[in-house]
RNA sequence: GUGGGAUUAGCUUAGUCGGUUAAAGCGCCAGUUUGUGGCACUGGAGAUCAUGGGUUCAAGUCUCAUAUUCCACCCCA
């Protein structure tokens, strides 16, 4: 029988890890909250149609790489391969379009890309993000970045570095594509096969191409950013006077475009060099159109997502530690019959009061539960035996100095295990 | 989808020119005079050598395919 294994690019996160997870998960949700937002959670699966019209149907995203299967009722359904599609289906769904504006929400998700995995990169991977729904200003857009900026500064990230573009929309996006057809039109035959598809499907896609011939091609080609409409200029700029007022530094990055087609004008990325070539950590920007791409009325929207599996390797490459789970408080060794019935019902008290505790229930030898005890790096031991039953009587013992106290068992509750038992 | 490296015990690895019972460290379990951990010592369990073919008297070792993993292209978080 072959051996049964995870899925390729799936992976456990065992124990020894997942307090890492669990504390930047929490450091993003208390952060949220500071800012004003919600959690909201959402199917992990959707009717594939959700990211077909959310992310785009020529994105490679889409066309490549979504796991979309039949049900059993022939429905189309798809993984979600990223979260604010299905978020913003949930925002019509449920009439958020009539909350008090903006409506804040953020996510902790997995999300499922059939890709080849590498370094940062995973078919099951994990995103933090959140959406904002109803503001156009560049206010919002300003306040979003902060607040990733915080959620950095909070887990002790330096040398994450901003870098922020502007996209257009769709008015100035026309005129642009134009220009940059006439200037890439001559040397379209000496380009890429992709960029040649790009060319007539999505232009602005050529500018982010790798590839050697086709960046030395498009290195003086007009950028978006210099053609912008008079009320995207506007909003840029206004984006910029909203982070130095926050005092946030950022750099232009003219080459940002982002892979998904719901982004308008303000796009944003947070880039690291310590996960291989996977440096984004997160990206994000603004999706005017989504909502109404969806049917609901117009409303505007702005967000990111970022990944955790990247954010814990640059953090593991800054040599940043989480905070780690406290040791359990007390191991209770017990011998024969009696002192086992004992040692039960005395960890039944203390749980009572939070206190975290176990019992030996192998009946192993003493020594071997103090062996167990000391590996588990507990903070006391408490050995019951026959004499211990008879005087009601023990001795805690501070695995960490090896001290020794005498105590009443009848009153081990009343013990107070939150500070350092003096011994 | 396209390249390149790797795969031997739970983990990290050794394994000569193809040669008989696959080795070590860590970890796990137990013991070192019977009720006290960390150190030391002794012993034990644990491996279809990733899987499936091929070459050979003989394959962990050579060969092919597949899978997985790592890295890169592409794309994205």
């Amino acid at each position: 029988m072959a051996k049964i294994t995870a899925p390729k690019g799936t992976r456990d996160i065992l124990p020894d890890e997942i307090y890492k997870w669990q504390y930047v998960e929490k450091t993003f949700s208390e952060l949220c909250e500071l800012f004003g937002y919600r959690e909201i959670r959402i199917p992990t699966f959707e009717s594939t149609e959700v990211f077909k019209r959310g992310v785009g149907d020529t994105t490679d995203v889409v066309q490549k790489e979504m796991y979309t299967f039949l049900d059993k009722g022939g429905r189309s359904i798809s993984l979600r391969p990223e979260g604010t599609a299905g978020v913003a289906r949930s925002f019509i769904e449920n009439g958020m379009g009539s909350l008090p504006a903006p409506v804040r929400l953020f996510y902790n998700i997995t999300a499922f890309r059939y890709e080849n995995v590498q370094k940062g990169r995973y078919r099951e991977f994990h995103q933090l993000g959140l959406e904002a729904f109803g503001s156009y200003g560049p206010e919002i857009d300003a306040e979003i970045i902060s607040l990733l900026s915080a959620f950095f500064e909070r887990l002790g990230l330096n040398s994450v570095k901003i870098r922020i573009n502007s996209i257009g929309c769709p008015v100035c996006r026309k005129d642009y594509n134009a220009k940059l057809k006439k200037h890439i039109e001559p040397n379209l035959t000496n380009m890429c096969k992709t960029c040649n598809d790009r060319f007539e499907k999505n232009p602005l896609r050529i500018i982010d191409c790798k590839e050697e011939k086709c960046k030395a091609i498009t290195k003086d080609a007009p950028a978006l950013i210099d053609n912008l409409c008079s009320d995207c200029e506007e909003h840029l700029k206004e984006l910029k006077k909203n982070l130095d007022i926050l005092s946030i530094s950022y750099e232009i990055d003219r080459n940002i475009v982002r892979g998904l087609d719901y982004y308008t004008r303000t796009v944003f990325e947070f880039v690291s060099d310590h996960v291989g070539t996977q440096g984004t950590i997160c990206g994000g920007g603004r999706y005017d159109g989504l909502i109404e791409e969806f049917g609901g009325t117009s409303t505007p929207g702005i967000g990111f997502a970022l990944g955790v599996e990247r954010l814990l390797m640059e953090m593991e490459a800054q040599q940043i530690a989480a905070i780690q789970p406290k040791d359990p408080m007390v191991y209770i060794a017990n011998l024969g019959s009696e002192g086992a019935d004992m040692a039960k019902k005395i960890s039944a008290k203390l749980r009572k009061v939070n206190v975290s505790c176990q019992v030996d229930l192998m009946g192993r030898s003493l020594k071997a539960q103090m062996k167990y005890a000391s590996k588990m790096n507990f903070n006391y031991t408490i050995v019951l035996g026959e004499e211990e039953i008879k005087t009601g009587k023990a001795k805690i013992r501070n695995m960490k100095n090896t001290t020794e106290k005498e105590i009443i068992l009848s009153d081990i509750d009343l013990l107070d295990f939150s500070k350092e038992i003096n011994t």
